[in-house]
DNA sequence: ACAAGATACCTTGTATTGCAAGGTATCTTT
DNA sequence: AAAGATACCTTGCAATACAAGGTATCTTGT
């Protein structure tokens, strides 16, 4: 999966597999690997600013399997980033669609050759 | 319109506009710019890319309304690109749109709290 | 008891790309 | 001659994804 195509949407992603259940960096890699590659070296510098933006807050619970694990919750504030970037999300998309269908209104000009 | 959502996609755009008619670096910033921002920093880089992967061949035409102008045409190579770019971005679309849909296959593991 | 493997955390450095800012030259209009 | 639009371009910066590497914990096999 091309790398660039991701840039931004991870955030939303990550926020909206967390609008359904908390869970921790490892679990959410494993979780969106099922569809899009990412990896553990792109989830927690994620993590990291997703929390310095005060959309997630975190708590530590003990594994049965494993180290402990940090686990991350959304915030009101990151539930209503959230949204934002749905919307901002469904206008790109759009605008994208758009100049694929040959949208971006032709100008009056003829090409020349 | 955020920044990091255009990483990877205005490539594909800029073919898709080729790919109806000849163009030049200023006049797909125009274009462009009536759904989606792109600017003159952005372009010239880009169509320069463009250029070393075979996607594009130019050719000069004078003006009679300013300096001549450098005017882009898709190649077959481009047209090849454009098609498998498209379809890795309706793929991508799809998943990120999974995700949103609360896709990634909820793991069978409740979370605490 | 010890080694191996899975789980779980993390950092560093690199590559790519979009963009603001700045620069040059041409042509038209005033 | 000056101003503005057209058209080309480069430099340096910021953001982000990722490979590679590192640490610690817990379970399982031998």
């Amino acid at each position: 999966m091309k790398t660039q195509l991701k840039k931004g949407t991870l955030d939303m992603c990550v926020l909206a597999v967390l609008a359904q259940a908390d869970s921790y960096a490892y679990e959410l890699v494993s979780k969106l690997s099922q569809g899009m590659d990412i990896s553990e070296g792109t989830i927690y510098p994620l993590m990291r600013r997703l929390q310095n933006e005060l959309w997630v807050s975190t708590y530590l619970v003990e594994s049965s399997s494993g180290p402990s694990r940090k686990y991350y919750k959304l915030t009101d504030n990151g539930r209503r980033e959230l949204e934002s970037m749905r919307r901002e999300w469904q206008e790109f998309v759009a605008e994208v669609e758009n100049v694929l269908r040959g949208g971006p209104a032709a100008m009056t000009e003829e090409a020349p050759q």
